[in-house]
DNA sequence: ATGAAAGCGCTAACAG
DNA sequence: CTGTTAGCGCTTTCAT
């Protein structure tokens, strides 16, 4: 493999002077750098990232770090950080956490380590300490705290639509899953959702996932536990893997839905948009999401000071289930 | 940050001791070793991953291609290959192809520059010359050519599967979604159904992405636009995401499944088990895949010579669609 | 068993 | 505008 030295030498240079054309950076005569190009052309040159990366101490490598790579909402979110953060030259490591312990603690230190320029998180921040890294970080949909810019969306938007949606559709008695977590910032959308419906005189029954797993195989478990135990509601409020937990349980008790139960959904992933019917529901904005955290990031890597927090907007889908 | 310096120099050693220390090569006193953990614990070191990259010419990483990372399958099996490659002690890096011209080839340059130690591939490769890299590839469910091995699903015996069910139930008129791409190694199930459904005389209605787009929003309206045109059928054969397409138009024309139209999914993703009643479909052995792509990927690692392909048995999911 | 020193391949400061 | 050279921080001979 042709390297640095071997270009300088066809072409009748220096390495400095290479490097200079090869990254358009100082000044070169026209002259040289055609020479130049046509020598590391010849050669098929490549540079070599690692010693590039060791020189510069950056390797435009960004961590993204979710909960589960399989589930909807972090599939999606993925997919569009991924494309964002190409856009501006990054390249995307990703690391799973739910399956293994202490994950969240060694891409951290990874991070300390210079493999990646900065982390974007989508899960908890593992412990205090965490916080204190010295290198950029930006959370999305997790609150981690002081210091560590966050890009979320408007939850509490979310909840009152999800509740208005509800009401509207005459509901008096709902099943309501929540979740927990450390303050995320999503938990808006549950307070509000909770409120709203007292104010209304609507019976609430809560249900509080005991692990916030992410997980498929979870989540139709005690959707349908619940579920087929509390038949007599008129609606519920889950989000979306949860919600076709819930339709699925009652659907095989013979529960017509919208006509005898109303279900509204949370996230807005595509999963929402490939049944009939379709599950009316709360859609977060995915693209702008992963745009914001990029961005984020971004201005922190460029050494601007941490950013405001930003949240973005939320909206309802009209499907079939209300 | 400290380096191996400052620890070799608080331990009152050279700093070849040190790493040789904490890396558990060559010989070391007891003594000397305990002295340099504990100056490393004291100064919270970490050591500069990017400087050892370059001097071993290797960064355990390894990059992962897919058409499109929200897809269910691209997603479960992501998430399981990136599980594997850490317990092997890998890092993943992902590049989703299907949004950008030239991904794949970009993708492969970093490759030659040192950036990734071997890629996995679930993309059709992007040119002949794609194949003379000279470092690891492995492809998974897809063929890129000699010398590059190749991991996939027993897709003879999912396309039997999928005929036997249709076949039992009494179907005369189906319709199929099949696909293309570069002489892919799921092209056989196709093939093999096709086959099984027209010696038993039963008719098939055959259907070809013009693009493989991975694509929810784009399989949507195929799918419906196909299925609406097509209501005389009683049978339908297609990939998951596809076959709750055909679901939902039927459902939306009235047509009661499985009584009048049985359908049967290919791939087995999570999302099949999401509704009621659950797709009945051929599933996929996605940990399977997984694994076996892995384990290759680390067997080339290790500079042993190609293996042979692998097959990956498929089982059948009894849902209520059939 | 350990220290000294030579790379790894590139960038960037400096001198010309 | 260009060549020379000193790092970047670690690994790995090679003596001792």
């Amino acid at each position: 493999m042709a390297g640095i030295k071997d270009v300088a030498r066809r072409a009748g240079v220096g390495v400095g002077t290479v490097s200079r054309a090869l990254n358009g950076s100082g000044y070169i005569s026209e002259e040289t750098r055609k020479k130049i190009l046509e020598a590391a052309k010849a050669l098929d040159y490549q540079p070599n990232e690692l010693a590039k990366n060791l020189s510069r101490n950056k390797t435009d490598f960004i961590g993204i770090m979710m909960p589960n790579l399989e589930h909807p909402f972090f599939a999606s979110l993925l997919k569009y950080m991924e494309l964002e953060l190409y856009r501006y030259g990054y390249k995307c490591m990703v690391c799973s956490t739910d399956q293994i312990d202490h994950r969240e603690q060694e891409f951290i230190d990874m991070l300390k380590r210079n493999v990646m320029d900065g982390i974007i998180a989508c899960v908890d921040a593992p412990n205090e300490e965490a916080l204190e890294i010295g290198r950029p970080v930006v959370s999305v949909e997790r609150r981690w705290g002081e210091g560590i810019p966050m890009v979320y969306s408007d939850h509490e938007m979310g909840g009152r639509m999800a509740a208005e949606a509800l009401l509207n559709a005459g509901c008096r008695k709902v099943l309501h899953f929540s979740s927990q977590g450390k303050n995320p910032p999503f938990e808006k959308r549950h307070t509000v959702f909770r409120t709203l419906m007292r104010e209304h005189g609507v019976e609430v029954i809560e249900v509080e996932g005991e692990w916030n797993h992410m997980d498929y195989a979870y989540d139709r478990e005690i959707t349908r536990r619940y579920m087929l135990r509390h038949l007599e509601v008129d609606g519920v409020f889950a989000s979306d893997v949860q919600a076709f937990g819930c339709m699925a349980a009652a659907l095989e008790a013979g529960i017509r839905i919208p006509e005898k139960l109303k279900i509204v959904g949370y996230d807005g992933t595509e999963i929402t948009r490939m049944t009939y019917p379709a599950l009316t529901c709360v859609c977060q904005d995915l693209p702008g999401l992963a745009k914001a955290g990029v961005q984020t990031m971004v201005t922190l890597l460029e050494g601007e000071p941490s950013p405001a927090d930003q949240v973005i907007p939320v909206s309802l889908q009209t499907g079939g289930t209300v």
